[in-house]
DNA sequence: TACTAACCTGTACG
DNA sequence: ACGTACAGGTTAG
């Protein structure tokens, strides 16, 4: 059973579902920069991750009970549809601290933007490792980010987010965000937690525990979904007026968790596919 | 509490 | 070629 689902991993499409920025691609070959390491997935033969580590990470959560997973959110006709149409995409489980940024720097920029941002900030402030004969930069440290300047982040095209992000990697290096007690803590705590630093809001909070924190409950609200459960779902959700408010993106999130439960995050990967696909968005 | 303007970059369009 | 429109989430007022 866990064989069958390995081998039916898209790759493509999961790289391109918003979740993963920094990754290039050589023929076949799929190379991810995760923290400190590089990570390597060929579409041809069966499924395998080899890393410049030689570290095991289940980047694609080949542990997870996927069988049971979409059988259960295939109660729900549209996402019966979506994971029809997408039967090989994945949540992925990435470095903490590489996914943290990368959602702040992606608040209010697109895809494109984000992904030039961050391979600007890998080059610059990354060590440089070859793998598979292949030159890579690994993902900055939270000291190596909290010390650049201002202006060296600006560089990298982050525009006003730059201070946000010295101030995150200096959270992390003085230890006022720890990735490894924020899995422990339940949804609610640690969210509380990463809305304590600026540049993190709901949407990137949510992102930030569905994609490194464990949190499969998180649902991130994005543009895209809430277009999606609003022409898929009608009234369901009940998203009124044009702003999401506080409590309008909590009363939403409470929703969708209660309808589609604790794999909630699952199901907010599908939409987000479904919902880019019929606006014909390519990456 | 709820709404709104401002923020920054890169791309698309006229 | 040039200006203008637009996409995108968070913060401060």
């Amino acid at each position: 059973m866990a064989k069958q689902s390995q081998s039916s991993i898209n790759i493509q499409d999961t790289i391109n579902s918003g979740q993963l920025f920094l990754w290039s691609r050589y023929d076949t070959k799929w190379y991810l920069t995760n923290g400190d390491d590089i990570l390597l997935v060929d579409e041809k033969g069966p499924f395998s991750i080899s890393s410049l580590q030689r570290n095991e990470f289940d980047l694609f959560r080949i542990t997870d009970d996927f069988e049971r997973i979409i059988s259960e959110l295939s109660r729900d006709k549209i996402l019966k549809d979506a994971i029809a149409r997408f039967p090989g995409l994945r949540l992925t489980r990435q470095d903490p601290f590489q996914c943290y940024i990368s959602f702040i720097v992606s608040s209010n920029s697109s895809i494109q933007n984000i992904r030039l941002a961050l391979q600007k900030m890998a080059k610059k402030f990354g060590k440089k490792v070859t793998f598979d004969s292949i030159e890579f930069h690994a993902f900055p440290t939270p000291e190596r980010l909290a010390k650049a300047t201002i202006s060296e982040l600006s560089s990298c095209g982050l525009g006003y987010r730059s201070k946000f992000v010295k101030n995150a990697a200096k959270m992390v290096k003085e230890d006022q965000i720890d990735f490894d007690s924020l899995k422990k803590q339940s949804y609610q705590t640690a969210k509380s937690e990463l809305l304590q630093v600026d540049g993190i809001g709901n949407k990137v909070a949510d992102c930030i525990m569905l994609f490194s924190l464990e949190k499969t409950e998180a649902f991130p609200l994005d543009r895209w979904i809430v277009r999606s459960l609003q022409s898929y779902y009608g009234d369901q959700f009940s998203i009124e007026g044009k702003t999401l408010t506080d409590k309008k993106y909590q009363a939403i999130h409470d929703k969708t968790v209660d309808y589609f439960g604790q794999y909630a995050g699952y199901s907010q990967q599908f939409l987000f596919k479904l919902i880019r696909e019929s606006n014909q968005k390519k990456w």
